[in-house]
DNA sequence: GTCTATATACCGATAGAC
DNA sequence: GTCTATCGGTATATAGAC
């Protein structure tokens, strides 16, 4: 245990710079992120603030490292609704990549759904579009010309899915194929209108 | 408009209370409740921050009287689902209670999803039990001895009813009576398994 | 790379005049 | 009922020793 950066988890990197990452996650999503002080982060991983400042910047910075998977595969999906045709099996096609991501990236992904206003405000100077990508794959899952209940299935579609992000909490006992399949199935269910009216 | 007590809109009460409550409903909503000063709210409406204190004896209090509808529609859906037995026309009945309460408190409802972690903190100690309604629901509904994935269409049919509160924003064409018919079908396809897998 | 100490600013809330 | 002025607390961020 002496010598030089030994990894302790999968994505370890510097030692102290990813504990912070670590114990920022776990306060922002208990507290916000705004009402979570970086004294009590630099309390948690057993350092000052003033070292944590050596690590990372600025408060913002600090969270940028850990949403910033979210925002790539965001962009990476909106990317894709423009080479993807739209149809039964584009948008499946589409509903998959969008929640597999987001099971990839579960923890940071759910601090952004409970924190939302916070961390939009927060990110908006430096990452100006991202409030467009949930507003794209929204109007790309509602159709060509759609009509408000389209609007309102595809919106709703696109919440389904962020319930994989809250399975841990819903469902712990269910394992990730689980959770994609069923929440695929309610998505595709939602938008195609199959329902008992 | 001379004498006391004029009624200006539908929810009217001693005329700059009820302006404080409104300035504040937009600005928590567009910035978050922690995030927006009383400066700020004060600044809004025309009048200075001591003046405010006047009118409501804390931030928190403020906070309450925009949410109170919300939490106590939220009770007293928690109430019916003691009585209402399980089932089809059952599940029918207690999710279109909740959506029109929120329908009918939308823009207070908007404030409590995207602000979810900073609202709930605040409340804790005022409302121990505000955190328990939403969970109580979700067990009602994934009905008896539920299996993993009826607890996964269970919460993904409530996050479908939350589209309600975006719906001025996601299908400002559409009227409260399709967006309820539309998110009530969405949702019970969602829970009964509908789908085209 | 971690520390102590501090600069600067804003917050919620109160006191008291009018 | 609205104001000016202020208290006490905490926040982000920085300077500089070690």
């Amino acid at each position: 245990m002496n010598s030089t950066a030994r990894s302790e988890s999968v994505s370890a990197g510097s030692g102290t710079k990813t504990a912070i990452r670590d114990a920022a996650v776990k306060l922002f999503d208990a507290k916000g992120f705004e009402q979570t002080s970086l004294r009590e982060v630099a309390d948690a991983v057993g350092i000052t603030k003033a070292s944590l400042y050596y690590h990372y910047p600025s408060k913002l910075d600090l969270l940028v490292a850990i949403i910033n998977p979210i925002i790539e595969h965001m962009r990476a999906v909106t990317e894709d609704i423009k080479t993807v045709p739209f149809g039964p099996e584009g948008v499946r096609t589409i509903l998959q990549r969008y929640i597999r991501g987001m099971l990839r990236n579960r923890d940071a992904g759910a601090l952004c759904v409970r924190d939302t206003v916070a961390i939009l405000n927060a990110m908006a100077d430096r990452y100006p579009d991202l409030f467009e990508f949930g507003r794209q794959l929204g109007d790309w899952l509602a159709g060509p010309d759609p009509s408000p209940e389209q609007k309102l299935r595809a919106s709703a579609a696109l919440h389904v899915l962020e319930v994989a992000l809250l399975s841990s909490e819903v469902a712990p006992e269910a394992n990730e194929a689980l959770i994609e399949t069923t929440l695929l199935d309610a998505a595709t269910c939602v938008l195609t209108a199959c329902g008992t009216r």
